[in-house]
DNA sequence: CTGAAAGCGCTTACAG
DNA sequence: CTGAAAGCGCTTACAG
């Protein structure tokens, strides 16, 4: 394959400078609509698609590539459904908007992403960033826009995490006898499934779990119940696996947990299905909660009580700040849903 | 903001050539380890963390960008689990490799994302493209990898879907009195659900959908049963929306099916769930059967009659392919996976 | 092992 | 409305 052609190539053959053929494709004020119809009908037929993209980019400053920083890897992210429904409202705005989506994770840095963190003209972060990544596009000075956490005065798009956690435990904690457990991912740094000890108690970091829990605790206290840390587990991820087994942890426990409030519903729905293999009934022998309110968690046959918040919207919203240099801070509406399984 | 710090700013400061620096990033062997890590840390001191993207891939011609290029919005594909399980596979090599991922989708041809398609140092084609970027980016003569269909000479990745669909229907049907029906995506361009026409039976498509449906004939046949075109239903995409219209339009009929094959697990779940609002029993009353085997499949109570297939490792591969410059047509293996639907 | 210099393909002020 | 020319920030053969 020989080298493709270049808009100097063509300007040349059609008869035109290279600004008349850059203009043509960029600004098509510059120049006459009849000269521009004939200059890209004559590209389209030499087999140039328009400015080579590292060149346009490294002359006018732009990309028009908008990059999604996810906290977690890309493996992980795409089973996650709430980063899925996420993407997809950003994937929708930037696509309306003509922007490319390039995806990164904090969680790497690489010689080349960390080259490639040069390229986009924004940056979307989704959840507590990770590595050096977040200080080293800052210095950048571009547009961001930071989704489930707040850095200084950045604009950031939030959900009441600890006023809807507190409100859900007070629906659905009955009176002071429940036992009342807790499931979360996040709560530490740790890649294993633990339960927390008292001292982690003390050292809450800036995750959304921590507000979450937080909510639990005061919903719990005004209901006159103390959850206590050997009752609250540390998940690593928000995946079912894990969640299994803390399920298992909790439930084979001496004292028993007749609530187990979980911080999604991907938790919660695994935890239903643990308390089913060990035959225990729901809500009857145990009560469990969710958070997002995913499609799934409308499909159990139960109809599981969770807290909704709109992932596509979510994402829409944040795109649209990140496009429209919005420089505030925002909370994006959630609701209780309560249904069968408290 | 004032403008970054460029290349030749540190160079002079250090007071090397910007050779040096250069060479300190992208070619370790062409100067001394300590010179190296004196050039690295000065560099790391200024606030230069490399190269600027743009500047390097015009130069160089690479940009270790790697396009999926998705047959359906990114939206939809986002809320597919078989779309997202690939994609899991591909972020994670591109990861290892040091690749960016950059998702576009073919429904599209706007002036950027034509543009964009020049930065790509290749791509994985993930389903039959609709626009006319295919074109387009083949005319580059970059490399790329067909994933579910296969042009001409150009690697590509499959599944036997003829062959595991006819093994499906052979073991799904009991005999030639069984009323069988096929709900399944994109057999026509058509947005919306609809039964297959006689006429639609005679241009079957690229679609992988046609094959898996020439599959269940040719299994059918051989159990004396013919599935007539009208108890075939079109959807526009795999979504279980989508679905349980068509398994209503099924269910309701005056002729109801007892067996119904569905070309994704997400319609078979879609499917069981209507059949419990109308109080038909499965497999007694209905059998059901999927495609996928995606993790929900095996949350199901009764276990979906399904065929395996590991989206994860069929991802890797794919990325592999492409980063390995493989040439040939290669085969991702599938595995029927009989439980308790059928 | 190091440096001076060419040029990747474009955009954009500027002169006409 | 059009064209000549500068220069975006880098990489790479080449000379030393």
């Amino acid at each position: 394959m020989e080298k493709a052609i270049s808009q100097k190539d063509v300007a040349k053959i059609i008869g035109v400078s290279t600004a008349t053929v850059s203009n043509a494709f960029n600004r098509p004020d510059q120049l006459s609509t009849e000269l521009r119809q004939r200059v890209l009908s004559e590209c389209a037929k030499l087999g140039y698609s328009g400015p080579h993209f590292a060149a346009r980019s490294l002359r006018s400053g732009r990309s028009d590539v908008v990059c999604v920083m996810l906290s977690d890897t890309l493996s992980y992210s795409f089973s996650d459904p709430m980063a899925n429904l996420l993407l997809e409202g950003i994937s929708d705005v930037l696509a309306e908007n003509q922007k490319q989506m390039l995806l990164m994770s904090s969680t790497i840095s690489s010689d080349a992403q960390i080259r490639a963190e040069t390229l986009p003209d924004g940056f979307i972060f989704y959840g507590t960033p990770r590595g050096s990544s977040f200080d080293r596009i800052l210095s950048l000075g571009k547009p961001c826009v930071t989704v489930d956490f707040t850095y200084k005065n950045l604009p950031s798009l939030n959900v009441d995490n600890y006023g809807a956690c507190c409100e859900l435990a007070k629906a659905a904690i009955r009176d002071k006898n429940d036992l009342v457990a807790v499931i979360g991912m996040r709560f530490l740094t740790a890649s294993i499934v633990k339960r927390l000890s008292k001292q982690d108690m003390s050292l809450p970091s800036k995750e959304i779990t921590w507000s979450r829990l937080l909510g639990f605790k005061a919903g719990a206290s005004d209901k006159g119940v103390d959850i206590v840390s050997d009752n609250i587990i540390h998940l690593h991820r928000n995946k079912p696996k894990e969640a299994e087994i803390a399920a298992r942890l909790l439930l084979m426990q001496e004292q028993r947990p007749n609530l187990i409030l979980c911080m999604s519903d991907v938790i919660a729905l695994a935890v239903c299905r643990v308390a089913q293999q060990l035959n225990l009934r729901i809500p009857e022998d145990l009560r469990v909660t969710g958070f997002d309110d995913i499609e799934e968690a409308r499909h159990a046959k139960e109809g599981l009580t969770t807290v909704f918040q709109n992932g596509i919207e979510k994402g829409r919203e944040a795109a649209t700040m990140l496009l429209e240099g919005v420089t505030e801070h925002r909370k994006v509406p959630v609701e209780l849903r309560l249904r069968g399984t408290h």
